[in-house]
RNA sequence: GGACAGGUGGCUGAGCGGUUGAAAGCACCGGUCUCGAAAACCGGCGUACCGGCAACGGUACCGAGAGUUCGAAUCUCUCCCUGUCCGCCA
């Protein structure tokens, strides 16, 4: 959500944001419309206030009157008056205000000067971590995992429908390590808070980081409850101090947990949807942090390091793009993706995306700090990423290390939390 | 799920339908005093929006929304949440 200011004080700004992502055809006339809408907006608050100050001069006026036993009769037909014009402007303003709310709604973050423009194809390789494993032969993790028994594709279809997974045995306790590795990591060597959250929201959440309203189709939603499954921990994790100020000293706040995360992927199916690549529910770690304005850059940097460090440990070629703007998810203003290569089917998989949102959701959730006592409250700025998503890095683990005999190697960070050195 | 009781500023807690944005206390900030600190005393101390270069002015906000009224924190309705008891239950 952008700032009202920031569309009279910033237009071009924002033009150019929108033309980064390559979305001014649609975004160009939204940006238009909500500029007119403010300035509109603005006049009926003149108008409507100027009326209230009268009702309220008039109403003390009533008052006073009555208390000195004088007639108050024309006083309050006045009133009368006053509160039919008032009520006829207000209806004028809330439509306004709507309509501009929702046009507000539609405006994604505007990008960091850094970040690329255009669409994927933009998209910058910053780096490279290992060595992908490029000889042949290696199996995809859907035969590898079938064969050793670890994953039950068909009996997950079957209980719930294509896009469930059933994991069994050393499969099972694998995503069982995972969360107990990847927790372990970031709160005892990263330094974050473990929370565990609830894994369904409410709306004023959704919207708190910005799924909705423009994503409503993407959501799991329960039909009695106005509630929704998380389709990331980002959301019950970033919205835990929504509405709050919180003190400088607290800063930067950094959270880690786990959750299932469940995602209805309207319009992608038949879609890299072979065994683990895209799956309607699935586990993640999640890490987030509040810092304060002028610390976001170097917090998202430092966010990203924690991510690839679980990469490292576990000892997957990895690569780092800078996405370009078109690329980049709605809410953020600079997205880092960490990509595993995939042997067995021959694809950089994504299994984290590091984000740093600015204050575009501490604005919606009102998530603020007070620099220093006495200061004005501030949004503080919000960053998150996966570290990791499980499906896709247990495909990789399953691919990568792979070997000929048909077992996997367990990396050796892993094995104390599997309690195993292999598979098969 | 049922029955009661509640939801007021960072916290505690007053509040007859009419100078109540809201008493008081705590916390916090500034000052006096002190070698310094504490105590005491004095002063300040919400958020958002609109107008204004600014000083400042205006409007809104007492869980949320609607209503009654010249005027609502105060009355009515709906919803949400919290507490207590009962029921059910992992």
């Amino acid at each position: 959500m952008h700032d009202l200011r920031t569309l009279r004080d910033d237009m071009p700004m924002l033009r150019a944001a929108m033309e980064r992502r390559g979305k001014i055809d649609v975004l160009g006339p939204v940006l238009e419309r909500a500029g007119a809408l403010d300035k509109e907006r603005r006049r009926l608050i003149l108008g409507v206030e100027e009326q209230k100050a009268a009702r309220n001069a008039n109403a003390q006026d009533v008052a006073r009157r009555k208390k000195a036993k004088e007639s108050a009769d024309e006083q309050i037909a006045a009133g009368r008056a006053l509160g039919e014009a008032i009520s006829t402007a207000e209806a004028a303003l809330s439509s306004v205000e709507s309509e501009l709310g929702e046009l507000m709604f539609e405006l994604p973050n505007a990008t960091r000067e850094e970040v690329p423009a255009g669409d994927e194809t933009n998209n910058v390789i910053l780096r490279n971590w290992g060595t992908p494993r490029m000889d042949a032969g290696v199996p995809p993790h859907w035969e590898t995992g079938a064969a050793l028994g670890v994953l039950d594709l068909e009996r997950g279809v079957k209980v719930a429908g294509s896009g469930f997974i059933a994991y069994r045995g050393m499969g099972a306790r694998l995503q069982r390590a995972f969360m107990q590795f990847m927790l372990d990591l970031h709160t005892r060597v990263h330094g974050y808070e473990e929370v565990w959250v609830p894994f369904a929201v409410n709306r004023a959440s959704m919207i708190g980081t910005g799924q909705l309203p423009k994503f409503e189709e993407d959501m799991y939603r329960l039909r009695d409850d106005e509630l929704y499954l998380v389709p990331t921990a980002e959301v019950p994790v970033t919205n835990l101090h929504r509405d709050e100020i919180l003190d400088a000293s607290v800063l930067p706040v950094a959270m880690t947990a786990y959750s299932p995360c469940f995602r209805r992927e309207a319009g992608s199916a038949g879609k890299d949807t072979r065994g683990l690549l895209r799956v309607h529910q699935f586990d993640k770690v999640e890490l987030v942090r509040y810092v304060a304005p002028d610390r976001a850059e170097a917090e998202l940097e430092l966010l990203l390091a924690h991510a690839e460090k679980v990469l490292q440990l576990l000892e997957l070629p990895y690569r780092v793009l800078l996405l370009a703007a078109g690329d980049t998810g709605f809410a953020s203003s600079k997205t880092y993706d960490l990509e595993v290569w995939s042997p067995g089917t021959q694809k950089w998989l994504e299994v984290s995306s590091c984000s740093n949102f600015g204050e575009f959701q501490a604005r919606r959730a009102n998530i603020r700090y007070r620099p220093a006592p006495g200061e004005k409250p501030r949004f503080v700025h919000t960053l998150n990423g996966s570290a990791l998503a499980f499906p896709r890095t247990f495909a990789c683990l399953l691919e990568h290390h792979w070997q000929a005999d048909g077992t996997v190697r367990i990396p050796v960070a892993l094995q104390p939390f599997l309690g195993a050195s292999q598979l098969g």
